[in-house]
RNA sequence: GGAGAGGUGCGAGAGUGGCCGAAUCGGACGGUCUCGAAAACCGUAGUCGGGGUAACUCGACCGUGGGUUCGAAUCCCACCCUCUCCGCCA
């Protein structure tokens, strides 16, 4: 989102700045609208200023009890006059608005060019792929015959792309998030958050949800709320139309929630398993910074969604998207990939991105500056947020990187407290 | 869900039709005083938008959106939210 005056002074340089990601929007009737606004406000408020000033004339004559009716009649008509240039205002308001709404973020200017995810960058690889016995089989096999996994029972009672998980197996989920919440929050120093999994429109316009892809959300039918596609939407929420102090910032959250995402458009993908559901859980961080300290920030969150993956011993490498691969409100986006061996390839278990002013814009997350500092203008924050990690996913890690060859799977030493003790999990 | 009360600036809180963008108190910041601090005293401060290089100037904003009126924080309507009581529930 754009200040309106940014945009209208500078519409030719975003468009250049965003290249092919620009592609959707509508240029020319930004343009005009923000032409037609501008003229359109002055003669709105030349008039505004005339009736002020005649109403202040008519309470004078009334308070010298002189005879004022002429001076309403005249003010009568101006204000039907006011009236009617208003009301066009107001419509050009609304519709650049709305158009405004649909602008994607820039990319910084780090992040490589590219349209798709053959242009990402590989930007470093940690550890390496599990030695196993036999040929890798893939995690429903494992979890179905474990007994832990269960899809078909799930479809029964919701739909395709949901999944049940039993015994262990949500044992291991459960413990993944309770890992993943005290780490972040006791080494890594982020505050715990446990958010509502509904929100309004105004939440999902703040983060850039709405208005552009309502078709990927769940929508109440009742009510005007939608389910959360992740804690990014609640937490990063936190403090929309809000003044932050300079000193709490830098301010870190972790969340713990369940997410939830139609997948329109992704029929035939991922359709075994538990790689693309309907709902899925996942513990995300979330970080606010004043403007010039957001890029050292993305590059701390990262290491922090790193290290779960690297407490629990899974092969994973990072990668840059390029501009085109980016998220509709990131500036720079890095992925998270992990090894699956099943797929003899890294797939994405986190997102992290630095959304600069974007959201706060949206979403009106200002900042004041330390009193008494000099020249200092409260200004927008830096949001960035970043999945550590998907829960669902680093379950399907675990079961295809530490399979064993007499179908059990062994539990990385990390979570073992986490597992009541176990060491490994076997048929039930 | 039913009945009642209420939503005003950083906080508390006044204002019920006309120099009210808003009294007063508190907090914040700057200054005087002090070796320093406290106290006291003096002073400064909202957000958004239009025009202007700037000084500055104009408009909007008292929960949100409409309406009445020459003129609305103040009157009317709808909605949202908060509090109290009742009902229901985890």
């Amino acid at each position: 989102m754009y200040d309106l005056r940014v945009l209208r002074d500078n519409l030719r340089s975003i468009r250049d700045q965003l290249g092919p990601r620009g592609k959707d929007v509508a240029w020319e009737d930004i343009q005009r609208l923000s032409d037609e606004r501008r003229a359109r406000t002055a003669q709105v408020e030349d008039l505004r200023h005339q009736l002020k000033k005649g109403s202040d004339e008519v309470a004078r004559l009334k308070r010298d009890k002189r005879p004022a009716d002429e001076a309403m009649a005249a003010m009568k008509a101006l204000g039907e006059r006011i009236k009617g240039v208003e009301e066009p205002l107001r419509t050009v308001e609304e519709e650049l608005a709305a158009l405004a709404l649909r602008i994607p973020n820039i990319p910084h200017t780090s992040v490589p060019e590219g349209n798709d995810a053959a242009d990402n960058v590989e930007v470093r690889r940690w550890g390496n792929p599990p030695l196993l016995t036999g040929p890798p089989r893939t995690h429903w096999d494992v979890g179905e015959a474990l007994g832990i996994l269960d899809f078909d029972r799930a479809v029964r009672m919701a739909k395709a792309r949901f999944a049940v998980l039993t015994g262990a197996g949500a044992r291991l989920e459960r413990a993944l998030i309770n890992y993943m919440l005290d780490l972040h929050t006791e080494r890594h120093g982020y505050r715990e958050v446990l958010p509502p999994l509904l929100v309004n429109r105004a939440a999902m316009t703040g983060t850039g949800q709405l208005p552009k892809f309502e078709e990927d959300l769940f929508r109440l039918r009742d009510e005007d709320l939608f389910l959360i596609p992740t804690a990014e939407v609640p937490v990063t929420n936190l403090f929309r139309e809000e003044f932050l102090t300079e000193e709490s910032l830098p301010a870190r959250y972790t969340a713990y929630t369940p997410c939830f995402r139609r997948e329109a458009g992704s029929y035939g993908k991922d359709t075994r398993g538990l790689i693309r559901l309907h709902q899925f859980n996942k513990v995300e961080l979330v970080a606010f910074t004043q403007p010039d300290q957001s890029y050292d920030e993305l590059e701390r969150l990262t290491a922090h969604a790193e290290a779960v993956l690297q407490g629990l011993g899974l092969h994973y490498r990072v990668v840059a998207l390029c501009a085109g691969d980016m998220g509709f409100s990131a500036a720079k986006t890095y992925d998270i990939e992990v090894w699956l061996p099943s797929q003899d390839t890294f797939r994405e278990i986190s997102s992290c991105s630095n959304f600069e002013s974007f959201q706060a814009r949206r979403a009106n997350i200002r900042y004041r500056p330390k009193a008494g500092k000099k020249d200092a203008k409260s200004d927008f924050v830096h949001t960035l947020n970043g999945s550590g990690l998907a829960v669902g996913r680093t379950l399907v890690a675990i079961l295809e990187n530490y399979q064993q060859s007499d179908g059990s799977v062994m539990i990385p030493p990390a979570l073992r407290p986490y597992m009541g003790g176990r060491d490994q999990i076997t048929k039930e």
